[in-house]
DNA sequence: TTGCTCCTCACGTCACGTGAGGTGGC
DNA sequence: TTGCTCCTCACGTCACGTGAGGTGGC
């Protein structure tokens, strides 16, 4: 009764990658790296078993993945081994950097804008 | 006095690399993929030796890089292979891209900022 | 026995950076 | 002979996608 109640409520890799949305390579990928480990691993077939509760773990590693931050900067933070303050700080140097990205991609909008007015105008593809 | 003559008009590639702002891993690269070859390789050392002629074909690759294309992408434009109207067709879908791009930074940065003033009045990390 | 799902390699991606180990010319 | 520059591998990058080849459970 309680083992078949602790059956319900795991699911297999397919099933679980089914419900986040995700692949079921990530999630290989991620259980390899240690962010995100199935609280169950059959010894006997190897195959990873999930748990519902671990729904939002994931998805706050992909949330932080949103805002930009790579796995080694999401570890720390899911593990909760880091404070607002920490938390404020990063977010701060990866705004510093979304913001250059931004300025560099408005100027490439507008430098190929520009070569597309020249080519419309002088019909020429020009080099240098 | 002819050979003197080619000579003097031939770098090797630290010195063409220097010239160009480049690496030499980077011209090594590019000759690997065909895209800017030495006018002549040594065949008993295998330096490669570069001409200053090879310059405007080495800035028009990596101004078509700043433009955001891919080596691939560049290889047939440089090889005058595309016209006017072409080249035109491949920066506009490269200006949607660069457009979307931007949309999505400033999406990013108005999270982050968001995220921050989160922390800042609650001070609380969050998740999911 | 036949499907279905799972498993572990391992290569490919994109444009080089960065050693490692070795060689020719002044 | 000693530097300097060059050469060719070959691994590493970032986060997985995509087969290949094989196995357990209904």
């Amino acid at each position: 009764m309680a083992k078949a109640e602790r059956q319900k409520a795991m699911f297999r890799i397919g099933e679980f990658a089914q419900i986040a949305q995700v692949s079921g390579r990530l999630l290989r990928y991620y259980d390899e790296l240690g962010l995100l480990s199935p609280i169950r691993l059959d010894s006997q077939t190897g195959y990873r078993w999930y748990s519902a509760k671990q729904l939002p773990r994931l998805n706050r590693i992909l949330a932080l993945k949103e805002l930009g931050l790579t796995l080694e900067q999401i570890r720390p933070l899911i593990d909760g081994e880091v404070g607002a303050g920490e938390m404020r700080a990063l977010l701060a140097e990866r705004r510093e950097r979304a913001a250059e990205a931004l300025r560099l991609e408005e100027a490439r909008l507008r430098q190929i804008e520009s070569r597309i007015a020249q080519i419309d105008t002088e019909g020429t593809i020009g080099g240098e």
